[in-house]
Formats: C-alpha cells, structure tokens, sequence
DNA sequence: TAGATTGTTAATCGATTAACAATC
DNA sequence: TAGATTGTTAATCGATTAACAATC
C-alpha cells in the first residue's frame, strides 16, 4: 500500500509552470482512453495520440511520482485517479458564478464543471428579469444576498462573468469576503497579489488574436507564391 | 517613409510561438493606455504595469523591429498601430459562428470580435427556434444553407460553439468550403494538419483545473502550517 | 551636450529531448 | 528468460534576463 508514495519526488509546489499547464491536457485524454475502455496505455502511445514526445510525458508523469510499470507501461485508470487527485479533482470545490448574462448561463449549463468535480451553488446578479430564475441546476440571487450567502455556505472559486466596469467593486467584495479562488472573464486583469486569493484570468480574445496571426501570415505567404517564385 | 523596415530582422514567420502568445497582452495595456490618454511609454514602465521585465519587452518588440526610439521610449499610438498590424486586426477578417446557443450568443454579443476588427457575418443552427433570430447585429441562419452562404461571402473563420458530437460532421464540411481558420470551443481537439485550416482550440475547462491545482496547493501549505510548525 | 532609453549581444536559466540503465 | 517500457540522467535546445554600447 502506498507504494507509489516510496519517495515523492519534490516538495509539493515546486512543479515547474510548464508541467501543470499541460495536466488538464492529460486529464482530457486519459478521460477519452476510459470512455473508450483502454486500460493500459504505454507513453508511446499516448505520445502520439497527445502530439508530444513520450519522453516528455514520462518527464512529467515522473514530477508527481512514478506512475507506470517497466514492461507494461500505465494503467489508465490509476493514471487518472492520480492526475485527478493533483489537480483537486474530487476536492469537491464550491463555486458561485457573478454574473447570470449568456456567459455564466453557458458556463452553467456546460458539463464543464461537473466533469472537473466543482459544484455550481448559485449564481448572483442584479437584474430581476433573472434573478429568481434557474440555470443548470443552479438558482440565481439577488446580488445583494452575496455576503449572507457566502457565511452560509463554503465558498471555494468566484466565477466572474460580469462586466469590467463592475470588476473595482466586486474585487473589494471578494477580499473581504476572503474568498480563496477567482475565475475572471471579465476581461480586466486582477492581480492576485492584491486580493490574496488565486486568480485565472481568462481572455478568450487572446486565442482569437493568435489565430488571426497565424491567417495573416498564411494570406503573407500564399501572396508571396502568387507573386514571384 | 518606410525607416521602421531598414531591416525586418527575420523572415516573417521565424518568430518564436512565446513571443505571439504575448502579442496579444500588449495589444490590450496599449488600448487601455491609449484609452487614458497616454501617448509615450518606456519598456521600464510597461514592464511595472504588465508585471513582465522590460528586457522581455524590448526582446519581444525587437523581434519585429525597432519600434522604439532611444532616450524616449515607445510612442503609443504608433505601438498599437504596429502590434495591430502584426496581429491582422484592420485585415478585416470575416466570421461565421456554427452554433448559437449560450455560448456562441455570450460571443457574438460581446465587444470582443469588434475590438479586434473581426466581423461577424452571422450564425448558424439546426434549431427552428432561433433561425431567424437576431443576436448582437448577426442573423442566425438555418445550418443546412451554410454551404451556400459560403459562397457568397468571404469567410475566414468559422467559430465552434456546438456540442462536441457535432464536430466529425462539421469538420467535413468546413474542409470542403476550405475555410482556412478554425476557433473550436467544442472541447474535442481538431488537428489542425488533417483540416488544411488554421485552428486554435480551446479548453476554457483547463484554465478552471489550474486554478483548482493552485487552490489546493494553498489547502495542502494551510494544513501544514496548522499541523506542525 | 547630458540624460534617458532603446536595440542588441552575451550570459543565465529553464524546459525539452535523447539515451540508456533499471526493472517489470 | 527475453522483450518492453519506464524512470532518470545527461545533452540539447530555446527562452529569459542582464548588461551595455548605440543613439535619440
């Protein structure tokens, strides 16, 4: 029992970015392997499944402790287990979503949540077209219910999805509120040395603009063809 | 006329992908400057607000070329212009979002595609229920008059917002219209190499599983310091 | 001119890949 | 046992930072 714990390689933390980056990556396709009844997977394979090379998995996989088995290779479902429990899967984190526009009712309506084991108590907004209302299966309140609310119940992650002119208020809120995790869409950045929470700025334009890069520069040299050579 | 481009430093394409995932982050604190009114800035300032040294700055901005000036810093409306230049905002890019649920609604609502000179030419869905409808200023239009649509328009990007069992069917389709770029939210991965496109997919879900990694790296540092110590 | 700040080279750091001994 | 495949070390590669000469 406990074998896989015989050394635990580095003190927990000091796992480099670029690792934990790629473990919800991981995650997916272990879910997929599942899904699809695999039970044994070598890092080969799942190399080439991933597009990476199977000695960077390994590398990774090798961070958190040996997981595999010389010969054999890694049981999918040990493997998930164990990249589940490094990411908090099954922590049972509780979230509240700020905002109930199109936004927090496609990210509550998602099976996004559910899948990573995070669970949706409520959403808060201010507009009373909504407010009463229920999405997924979670009820929207009054925004000013937010502070009773939060006494109430354990809050782990505040999902914002409300406008960024609203991010000055409901970031003072938050912090006094000593709310641990902030999920922010709103497109402000917050910095996460001044709320003493963890923050995920998320700005989906970014990926957009990428994208709009690389068209651009496949236009640059379909043009250069057509010109000369 | 043209002093910028004495040398363009590499042939367009060499830049290294960090450098491109960056470009974006400085497309947005030089809207927000310009929004301030803000018409110089040095790398040393830049970098306190983007909380990035301002070797990276000058590095970064150098890959393309000499934007600066000695002594003085960046002009930041000449910045911008650049960034957005390199970025294809102004190319007039043209949109089409497959799937008009609380996602693709949340997108073409916001003021994202607009900031960044994308436009959107209209929804598609199989849903009776909303063809016809009217979302942000695009038309859902029925999904079986997608080919057609197609070609009577120049459509750059094609945005995934319908369920991820869709994507076999739509990307056999998207291959053969041959749009050339694909902004995937449906969660499963579109190899961009078997499609011809350009695609970014993105997995809003791993950002949450970061922070949920971050959140209970905190939990884990908590209990210790409660244990021993 | 003197001061400021870039552009750019060289040094450092970190991340990826290759190789192979350990071992199932 | 022989074959396969991991865990792990060492080599390579790329990205970041530091430093400073060029120059506005």
């Amino acid at each position: 029992m406990e074998k896989e714990n015989k050394r635990s390689k580095r003190s927990v933390g000091d796992v480099s970015p670029a690792v934990i980056k790629r473990l919800p990556r991981y995650f997916r396709y272990l879910r997929e392997l599942i899904r699809n009844g695999r039970l044994r997977i070598s890092s080969g394979e799942l190399s080439e499944l991933m597009n990476v090379t199977a000695s960077q998995i390994r590398q990774d996989l090798n961070c958190f402790g040996g997981f595999g088995q010389q010969g054999y290779g890694y049981n999918v479902n040990y493997l998930y287990a164990k990249i589940c429990e490094i990411l908090g899967v099954g922590e049972g984190f509780n979230a509240v979503v700020i905002g109930a526009g199109n936004l927090g009712k496609a990210l509550v309506r998602s099976p996004m949540f559910e899948k990573r084991g995070v669970n949706i108590l409520g959403l808060f907004d201010v507009d009373p077209a909504v407010i009463g209302r229920t999405f997924g299966d979670a009820k929207v309140y009054d925004m000013s219910e937010l502070e009773t609310f939060c006494e109430n119940h354990t809050v782990d992650v505040a999902v914002l999805t409300l406008p960024k002119s609203c991010v000055p208020e409901i970031s003072e809120r938050l912090v006094a509120l000593n709310i641990p995790g902030i999920w922010n869409f709103t497109g402000s950045e917050i910095d996460a040395s001044a709320t003493g929470a963890v923050v995920e700025n998320v700005h989906i334009g970014d990926s957009l603009m990428t994208l709009c890069y690389e068209l651009r520069l496949k236009e640059l040299s379909e043009e250069r063809e057509g010109t000369d050579a």
